[in-house]
DNA sequence: GCAGTATATGTCAAATCAGACATGTTCGCA
DNA sequence: TGCGAACATGTCTGATTTGACATATACTGC
């Protein structure tokens, strides 16, 4: 299975077997985790452009190295509001956020 | 106290009492809880253009009319998540999500 | 007045998400 | 090879968010 589909169903709470699942999202589901995904890879970019590491960000957020891996990874167990607090608490703006939330992912090399 | 600034300190979950509370909010904090006034803002105006009840969007997502209610109020307890699943169960696109996110609060009357 | 419909508000148990911690992996460097 | 730093992953317990329900309020037409 492809890294970005696979990412897309684990980001939507469900675990990848190794048999060939397959589970159709609505449009409304892909719209979301697509969004989930692009604030995850966010974070990463933000942090990284301020020569953070994730312990860092976590002392700033008020949280752990592990929950931003995990943001950073796109989990399912994060959910879309730290993920926009943090990216406000690296200096994001609402119109970069603006950005962010509307942009859509450029096709990655698998 | 002015009644956008105690639904801001609502939406980020402090109670107001009858003294004169005050509590300062960082910058992040304060655009935090303003994205989500215009989110809460955007479920109404949205449902409204669809002409539907909160009954009705409440059944298209899953939901409860009170939950609908309180994301239209800007009920503390109404996480980002949700009221971003809903607008795009009620056809809000990406980039429209994107103005929402970045539209600054126009000031209402008193 | 009284129904009926729409919305608001408060509460609760269950589900989800949180920070914390342990531990595993990966990389660079001496 | 071994060490240390950065990051990833799994899993606890507690906090927050959830849908559901009861109930209140507001407005309509009769």
């Amino acid at each position: 299975m492809k890294k970005a589909k696979k990412a897309k169903l684990e980001a939507a709470g469900w675990k990848i077997g190794s048999a060939e699942d397959f589970l159709d999202l609505t449009k409304e589901e892909v719209a979301f985790v697509d969004m989930k995904i692009s604030l995850s890879d966010s974070v990463r970019e933000k942090r990284r452009a301020k020569r953070l590491t994730q312990t860092q960000v976590a002392k700033k957020i008020g949280s752990s190295q592990s929950r931003v891996a995990k943001m950073e990874s796109g989990d399912p167990s994060v959910s879309v509001d730290l993920m926009m607090k943090t990216l406000l608490t690296l200096g994001t703006t609402r119109s970069e956020l603006a950005k962010i939330i509307s942009k859509r992912k450029s096709r990655r090399a698998a």
